[in-house]
DNA sequence: TAGGCCATCTGGTCCT
DNA sequence: AGGACCAGATGGCCTA
């Protein structure tokens, strides 16, 4: 995939959804007028072919004058310009992780920080309070010896080399695990971002579907789904399910994700298959009271109609019109390989699966063997996924892949279109 | 040459 | 007081 395949991915109607959903998160990257997501900057994008990152050795080579007795202009004689001091020399990113992990993670993450509507943490954003520590500051420092300021600075300068390494260690990894269409080029830190949020997002799309049509199965064959035991669920009046007081529906993600509350509904999946009860999700996340909007599939056959053949595809499969269309899918997927549409929408047919005699979950099965998905992994490898545990902010081991019975669905390997119901939201 | 991305330096701010 | 975090500034590298 090339440059121009992306910019149009991103362009997609979706990902202009999701970017517009991300904005309406005050996820706000832009700090110097660009996020690096629009169709523009990524059309004008054009980054190094997999460069490997400018590492410098500890301390670098910078050529710190530790007698020099003026900090300051010392200061603007070597700052900027990373490349600048170091040599510019290149040097693969794979022996990280040696000093990284050492202080990011021993703060805890709740650590706030006072705005004082400036631009943060820069000198440029002095409020008189901050301007007076500043000058207490600079008395105290003007006590310390300049070779002890030099010092320092030195120190900070290092200890914020590590820190930004471990940070683009933790990038690294995350493009390790986000399986994405292979590119000749090493997805950015925006991409990497973008990708991963997109990722979950549809993770938890496929496991709220796959709930809802459990509880619409269970609806359908008095609570056991599938081999699969719905503990404390009942059906509501509305198609939706109750769990403890705690009620989702068909719209969960929709409606969570048009508030941008995606990670509020993936709270909901458990991995017991049960739903979380009231009190636990109260407790992790108050906005999960917002959940209690109409169920999707309790609309009009008319409205449904109406969807975008998307969505309908992901509303139809409810109540009775389950088993025929998961026959249809059955069929489709017998006489031929599945397209992208059927794959990008193959979690709207997982819960049918479940309503299927164990005859033909055993059939299925065996087609599913002779379709396993593919993770492709940033470098074009792949892994074994057994059931591919998604632990970002959602916690549940999910199946992903076409027609999976949750039960016993592991995927003991992966092929060649894993990625692809995900493409569409590069 | 412009633009994008990145690494690094730097100083302010906040927390422990 | 020391360290982590943050964002601005700067310059290098790369591609179109």
């Amino acid at each position: 995939m090339d440059a121009t395949q992306l910019t149009e991915l991103m362009g997609s109607h979706d990902f202009m959804q999701l970017q517009q959903q991300l904005q309406h998160n005050n996820n706000n990257y832009n700090t110097d007028g660009h996020n690096g997501l629009s169709p523009e900057s990524a059309e004008r994008s054009s980054r190094p072919v997999r460069r490997a990152t400018r590492r410098t050795s500890q301390l670098s080579n910078n050529t710190y004058d530790l007698e020099m007795t003026d900090s300051s202009s010392q200061s603007d004689d070597t700052s900027g310009g990373g490349g600048s001091s170091n040599g510019g020399g290149s040097s693969t990113n794979n022996n990280s992780n040696q000093q990284g992990n050492v202080h990011g993670s021993q703060r805890p993450s709740s650590r706030g920080r006072q705005q004082n509507g400036g631009g943060g943490g820069g000198g440029s954003s002095l409020t008189p309070n901050s301007a007076n520590n500043s000058n207490a500051n600079r008395r105290r420092k003007g006590a310390l010896n300049a070779k002890e300021r030099n010092l320092r600075r030195l120190e900070s300068n290092e200890r914020e080399r590590m820190r930004m390494h471990s940070l683009n260690d933790a990038f690294q990894s995350l493009r390790e695990v986000i399986p994405h269409v292979e590119m000749e080029r090493r997805l950015s830190k925006i991409e990497t971002l973008t990708l991963a949020k997109n990722y979950i997002i549809n993770l938890t799309h496929i496991i709220l579907s796959k709930r809802n049509e459990e509880a619409a199965a269970m609806e359908l064959n008095g609570g056991a789904v599938g081999g699969v035991l719905l503990s404390g669920l009942t059906s509501d009046s509305n198609g939706g399910t109750t769990n403890g007081g705690a009620t989702t529906n068909g719209l969960c993600f929709e409606d969570a994700l048009a508030s941008g509350g995606a990670y509020d509904c993936a709270l909901l999946a458990a991995t017991d298959g049960s739903l979380l009860s009231t009190a636990t999700v109260s407790a992790t996340q108050p906005s999960m009271q917002n959940l209690q909007a109409p169920a999707m599939h309790m609309l009009p056959q008319s409205q449904v109609e109406q969807q975008p053949q998307s969505q309908q595809q992901h509303l139809t499969h409810h109540h009775h019109q389950q088993q025929q269309q998961q026959q249809q899918t059955q069929s489709q997927s017998q006489a031929q390989p599945l397209s992208q549409q059927q794959l990008l929408h193959s979690h709207g047919h997982l819960g049918a699966t479940m309503l299927l005699p164990q005859q033909q979950q055993q059939q299925q099965q065996q087609q599913q063997s002779q379709q396993q998905p593919t993770l492709i992994l940033n470098g074009g490898s792949t892994v074994t996924v057994g059931g591919v545990s998604v632990g970002v902010g959602v916690g549940v081991g999910v199946n992903v892949g076409v027609g999976v019975g949750v039960g016993g669905g592991v995927f003991p390997d992966v092929n060649d279109n894993f990625d692809e119901p995900f493409r569409e939201f590069l």
